[in-house]
DNA sequence: TTGCAATACATTGAAGTTCGAGGTATGGTA
DNA sequence: TACCATACCTCGAACTTCAATGTATTGCAA
């Protein structure tokens, strides 16, 4: 039912909203990000490139990311950007998280009844 | 990329960690698991009883469950009840959701740089 | 100059999950 | 007699993440 070695589940749709969300800061390309995650959450998330490139195509034909080429010392870097639309997909799933996690921490702390 | 019509995704593992959380709590049958999730969270989180019985049957058939068959006022219900082993996964569920959530926080937050 | 690690892109198949719909059966109530 | 709630269950579809693998270039070290 669980066997995986490096994140232990909980991710589905995660690398979709942290993605989004560091290119709002600032434009980025895909293995940047690889290591942005990495870096910035200590080592405690690791989103590999398999992950990274297929989410990044994925919401450029959605029209969440546009995206421009530059080479940069005989590096050829894909870098992508947030659209409007983008933006507003951020806001949505940022609010789902927050309200879905909210909800769980909910779950899990208050033992007994709930209720507000 | 996302369609899905409940919980806008952010769902893996997470029902099996609400359902041995829940039954920590008291033993408790299928059909009182999925009410007792739609309750406690005031309609924020749906877990269907398509997801409920598959976690319970693999959860059980790794040990991490066990049950026992009782009819109430002509209802058979099967109740289930976390075993020792299911104790020490909920602690690593809880642990590992934990620290990936606050992991997730703490970009989505710290906008710019991380660092202790 | 040869070799290796890092950079940078990308794809594939495997595996695991959730989801919704559908199916069976009984009890209580209108 | 209907119908809804209770209570169990299974199936296929859809989506993700993951590790492995592949290409190609740069730069550094042996």
């Amino acid at each position: 039912m669980a066997s995986r070695t490096t994140n232990p589940n909980f991710m589905n749709g995660v690398p979709e909203l942290l993605i989004l969300h560091l290119l709002e800061e600032r434009e980025m390309y895909g293995y940047e990000i690889v290591q942005a995650i990495r870096d910035r959450s200590r080592e405690a998330i690791a989103v590999g490139e398999g992950v990274v490139y297929p989410v990044l195509h994925a919401l450029e034909s959605d029209g969440a990311l546009k995206s421009r080429r530059k080479t940069v010392q005989g590096r050829s870097r894909i870098y992508y950007s947030v659209t409007r639309a983008g933006s507003r997909r951020l806001a949505d799933l940022a609010e789902n998280w927050t309200s879905l996690t909210s909800a769980i921490h909910g779950l899990l702390a208050g033992g007994k009844h709930a209720l507000s």
